[in-house]
This record gives structure tokens, sequence and C-alpha cells, in this order.
DNA sequence: GAGTTAGTTTACCGATCAGCTAATTAACTG
DNA sequence: CAGTTAATTAGCTGATCGGTAAACTAACTC
């Protein structure tokens, strides 16, 4: 995958599992075997979850005795709306839609 | 990657490429070889990733003569928008974050 | 029909991904 | 210290990804 902020961010977010982390996570912080609890996956795979996760910036992980407990760093989804809000217009409603082909078309014809 | 239209989406929407094809689209339909041009890419890349958009439903293609023109199709990125906007009150504001870690702390000890 | 333009399909390649098992590290507990 | 609990690392596998070159299809043009 390539390594840019944007791509690692929406890459992170493409997979039901670690979008289910970060939905558990939204209720407060947990440790590796809470957060796994649910999966029907060994704790590797979870930790391999979490590592993705945390080079997306999407979450932090501190030191408690024996715990690291995982907390969720929502910033890098602040990027990821921003980028999408670009095409809000071409969603929001038909009219829009429209307006938008319409502009793009006298754009094309230098009108 | 995961099927489910979510992950598509994002699966998508994870490489510069990609994205920046979508970037074009918003300025209205353009041709295969007319999206490639930019980019140090052989055709078939292109083809590739195209059909990885078609998939996600964010292009739709049409016929017209010996052109397969593509258009954007936001309509995917309003669902992954709201999926994140479930985590939007975490980066709103720092007041909020500590808000919602205190709710999260709240709940794990039942008061 | 021959040639050209637009685009896709096929087959291949190396890299990364998502999962597993087994082994290891780290910290607490008796 | 021995044992347990929490989590990571290492090493393996099969599948998918992103790219290529070569061959093919489809439609237009002379």
């Amino acid at each position: 995958m390539a390594t840019d902020q944007l791509s690692v961010v929406f890459g992170a977010l493409a997979d039901p599992t670690r979008r289910a982390i970060l939905a558990r996570l939204a209720d407060g912080p947990a440790t590796v075997n809470a957060l796994a609890e649910p999966f029907d996956m060994t704790l590797p795979a979870i930790s391999k979850h979490l590592k993705v996760l945390e080079r997306a910036g999407l979450i932090s992980r501190g030191r408690e005795k024996q715990w690291r407990p995982c907390r969720l760093e929502a910033e890098p989804l602040r990027a990821a709306t921003e980028w999408m809000s670009r095409y809000r217009e071409f969603w929001e409603s038909s009219f829009d839609k429209l307006d938008v082909h319409l502009r793009g078309l006298m754009k094309g014809t230098e009108q």
C-alpha cells in the first residue's frame, strides 16, 4: 500500500474488524485481550490489526502494569473527512449533482 | 480485502492514484486515456484502478463510439462520511475529547 | 479490407496482507 | 524462584495488490 498519510488511514479503515475495534474504543480505552474478545480470531491477528491502526495514528497505546491499554485517536479521521467533503456537493442532492456536472461541461468548453 | 461495501469503498480510497482519478472526475467525465495521461503508468494499470473504483460504486462508465467515458459517482462517499461522523466529537475539540473520555471511564466503573 | 485509436484481458511478477501456530518477552503473584 | 497472565515476535501459508508486456476486442477511418 502507498505510505502517504491519507492512504494509510483509508487502508486501516478498509477492514471490518479494525472498524469494529475503533467502535469499541469509542466507549473508552481497552486492553488487547478485551478488544480481541468479540472476534473469532487469535490474539496475534488482533495484535497485527492494532499495529495497522497505530501506524495510521488512529489509536495510541499506553503501559499500565502488564497491560497495554489502547485508546482512540480520531484526529486522522478529520483529514479523511475533509478530503471526502470536497465531494459532498456531488451526493447531497440530484440538483447539485446536475449543477456540478454542467459546470464541468462549461469548463470543458471554455465558456 | 473484505467484501462489505464500506471496506470496498475505503479500500478504493487507499491509493493516491485512485484518489487523483476521482479528483479529476470531479471536473467532469473523462475517457480512460485522458485519465491515464497525468500518470507515469501503463494503460492496463489505470484500467485496473478504474475497475476497483467501479466495484466500489465510485465511478460509472458509459459507451460513446469507441470511448468508455468515466463519471464520478460520489454516493458511496456519503455512507463512508456517515460512518466517520460518529467519531467527529472525538476530534472537534480537546474539550469534547476529554468529555468523551470521562464518559468512557464512568461507563467502565458503572457509575 | 487495411490501418488506427481506445480500451480490456491474460499471464506473469514481486510485495504486501490476513490469518495461523509456536516461541518469546514482560510483568505480576504465590 | 516457579507459575500465570498479557501481549508481541517470528516464521509460515495462501490470497490479494499493483504493476508490467503482450495479445486481443471494438469501433472508427481511409
